[in-house]
DNA sequence: CCTAATCCCTCTAGCTACTGTAGCTTCAAG
DNA sequence: CTTGAAGCTACAGTAGCTAGAGGGATTAGG
């Protein structure tokens, strides 16, 4: 029956000891016994949990997806669709955020290749950004 | 001396007009003269700022790289180093956010793609986010 | 001129996923 | 038994808005 500290089991995962604490606010994580004094203390089972969902939000899944993931797993036997949906719709998302950003990125370059380093009167930047007409009609 | 209401004015750049009036709250945009009832009335100078602004954010830049180059705009004479310094950095944050999500990218769809299809327990997604001992020597 | 519809006003709270602070208590080592 | 590190709660703040309550102003039609 190892038991942790709070400070223990933020070490072991990388997380800052008030993440834990909101994780439990948030019924992310579930409220462990406590000492006399009021103190938290964790079990291994606790460790493997956070973990699991240290790992999730570095994939960057958000936190209701990682609620339904670990619901998810709680079934061995169940298909794994539900939990392939959830993955192949963050890659959705991600490819999405990929594709804006790389619009974005081309914007960008193509505004600061183009700026004749003068002065702001002519800085294509500025200009740029100025040009409402165009800017009204392209972006929505 | 056209004046507009601050619906025409959202209609016009395609923001919420709470957003306006937050934009006025934060010290983006000046206070426009009222009504007598009370109500805000822009002019084209508005407009043309707004609309300069509206651009930025399309392209991503935060608000105080906004104030920034707004800052620098009413400075025709002065050289543009510093509008093409703050561009190039955001250019450089734009690379940056794309290689992370082109990373997350690649583990994701590798997971989804090894994960055999049959039932959670040997679900290949959920094994992947709960193999702490890998992750915790990886990600950190 | 009156009325109804539409617009506008302020103020407050909420969203994501945390992070930071203040002021206090508890724990573990020596 | 003392001391210093670590823990506790509660609240405020981050970015950039969005939504709602409960009212007042404006305007177009009749």
């Amino acid at each position: 029956m190892s038991d942790y500290s709070i400070g223990h089991l933020a070490r072991q995962t990388g997380y800052a000891v008030q993440t834990l604490r909101y994780y439990e606010e948030i019924g992310l994580m579930p409220a462990p016994p406590r000492t006399g004094g009021g103190q938290r203390r964790y079990s291994a089972a606790h460790l493997e949990r956070l973990s699991f969902i240290r790992h999730a939000r570095d994939l960057g899944f958000d936190i209701d997806a990682i609620r339904a993931l670990l619901r998810l797993a709680e079934h061995p036997n169940a298909p794994c669709t539900d939990v392939d949906q959830i993955a192949l719709a963050h890659l959705a998302s991600i490819d999405d955020k990929i594709a804006r950003l790389q619009a974005l990125r081309r914007e960008i370059a193509q505004m600061t290749e183009s700026c004749a380093n003068r002065n702001i009167a002519n800085c294509r930047v500025i200009e740029v950004l100025a040009e409402h007409k165009q800017c009204l009609h392209d972006h929505h």
